[in-house]
DNA sequence: GCATGATCATGC
DNA sequence: GCATGATCATGC
């Protein structure tokens, strides 16, 4: 019936999938015309999920209705249409690559190559378009046709994809399903996926669970879309190929363990001769030495969505300062209407390596000790109950409550954002470059008329880091 | 000494 | 020139 390509073969399917690039669904010669009814439905608010719909039907001509076998069944070829944002210099995937819901019932009868998830995704036909804002699903410009096949992986992102796969499948055999976190695994990660945040599911056992799906990260995703797009090899900047048979723990204990009860200067003087020790980031260049890494980012944990964070604790364990993350948008806040769709939530959601430097009788800073953490889910409600409350100033238009002069004649600005004392986890405080560093308002301030605010962020309390991070180290 | 406002240093 | 991680500064 459909001579455009031959369904038993990937390369056949892919040269046709690249006659998109460059193109979209609605300038595409090889695309059935839509109807103004079509686009009537499409520019509609709720399209998610049309484009790749509209993909299947109006482009491959294909009606794929059943979940468990790959959509090129004969080919054993899953299509997958990925949205690709524009970042600064160059491009990022903009969203994790979700790979099929979980069934935690099957899921722990299986093993991974003979698995549902692998059945299904092993080879991907991965179409990515360029996302932007303005614009309708039917004018988003591919930019990418490639084929994202496992066994292309390097042996060491298949042997941590294969370690993740079996890192959830443990949690959820102990019964554990309803404490799945994607801050878990490096790679694959099992996300929350359903319609209402209400939603439950069995597990075979332990208690109702949040429906989960399977997902390639987004850090993941950026770099497979951006080796597919510069054609350049994915680097491994770490040295992990030494023992393939290690994880990414084992790696990162043998790196850092050595170093253990060395002061800051006793290790400058060992990685730091480069290092200007004025930098503010100078603690967390030495641990990224330490661990291997001669650049400032570290590929593996892009691809992980790990994100490095280094504390220094006084002498009583309490860390010197709190830990603060991107600057947000007040519109962005505001408008974004599901916790589980925010940036504060996908921050929370990814895996943390705190690595501490503990102050000794001497004011000397000592590394102390790391620890892996992911945020619990009680801990997470507890974020979104302060990410409600902030959205509510922002809504609200008192965000100034008082200006006041030092002494010096300066203004001090004073806001009801939420503080430290409203809640033991997280709160809000100023970060830009400085106080006329701003963003947009979403309705102007009552109390200065203005409409703009100097740029916020949330923060983890340094009480929290002490008493719920830095309290179960991992090694010390 | 804590809470909170403000800013620094760097890389990209 | 800005985003980011980290830290400084000061009034109460």
């Amino acid at each position: 019936m459909n001579q455009k390509f031959d369904q038993s073969s990937q390369t056949s399917i892919l040269s046709y999938a690249k006659k998109l690039v460059g193109k979209t669904l609605r300038n595409s010669d090889c695309v059935i015309p839509l109807d103004l009814n079509m686009i009537k439905m499409i520019s509609g608010s709720k399209t998610k999920g049309r484009l790749g719909t509209l993909l299947e039907s109006n482009f491959f001509g294909i009606n794929p209705g059943n979940e468990a076998t790959p959509d090129f069944e004969d080919a054993g070829l899953e299509l997958k249409s990925h949205p690709i944002k524009r970042i600064k210099n160059g491009f990022s995937s903009k969203e994790r690559l979700i790979l099929g819901m979980i069934d935690y019932h099957e899921l722990v009868k299986e093993d991974f190559l003979s698995s549902k998830f692998f059945y299904k995704n092993k080879d991907i036909l991965l179409l990515s378009y360029l996302y932007e804002k303005e614009k309708l699903e039917i004018d988003y410009k591919f930019m990418l046709a490639e084929i994202l096949s496992y066994e292309n992986f390097s042996e060491i992102d298949k042997a941590i994809i294969l370690d993740d796969w079996n890192k959830i499948k443990d949690k959820v055999e102990r019964g554990l399903a309803h404490e799945l976190s994607e801050g878990d695994t490096m790679y694959l990660g099992a996300v929350t996926k359903s319609a209402s945040s209400k939603n439950r599911r069995t597990q075979p056992n332990g208690p109702e669970a949040k429906p989960r799906a399977f997902s390639y990260k987004n850090g993941f995703m950026t770099y497979k879309i951006r080796s597919f797009l510069d054609k350049q090899l994915e680097e491994n900047d770490l040295d992990f190929s030494v023992n393939l048979n290690k994880s990414f723990d084992d790696f990162i204990y043998e790196k850092i363990k050595p170093y253990i009860g060395k002061s800051i200067s006793e290790l400058g003087n060992i990685y730091g001769k480069e290092i200007d020790s004025k930098n503010k980031s100078y603690n967390r260049l030495l641990i990224q030495r330490i661990l291997g890494s001669k650049k400032n980012k570290i590929p593996e944990f892009e691809k992980a969505d790990v994100t490095l964070r280094v504390i220094r604790l006084d002498k009583n364990n309490k860390p010197k300062e709190d830990v603060s993350f991107p600057a947000f948008k007040f519109q962005e806040i505001v408008e974004t209407k599901e916790w589980e769709q925010s940036d504060f939530y996908n921050q929370l959601n990814s895996r943390f390596l705190f690595v501490f430097f503990k102050e000794n009788s001497r004011g000397e800073f000592i590394l102390d000790s790391y620890r892996f953490w992911n945020m619990p889910i009680k801990d997470l409600l507890e974020a979104q109950r302060v990410w409600n409350l902030t959205r509510r100033v922002i809504n609200s238009g008192e965000i100034v409550r008082d200006i006041r002069k030092n002494k010096r004649g300066k203004e001090i600005v004073y806001n009801n954002f939420p503080g430290t004392k409203d809640s033991y986890a997280v709160h809000v405080r100023p970060h830009g470059r400085n106080k006329q560093d701003t963003f947009p308002l979403v309705v102007f301030d009552v109390f200065t008329k203005q409409t703009e605010f100097t740029k916020q962020c949330f923060w983890l309390n340094k009480n929290y880091i002490r008493d719920y991070i830095y309290k179960k180290t991992d090694y010390k």
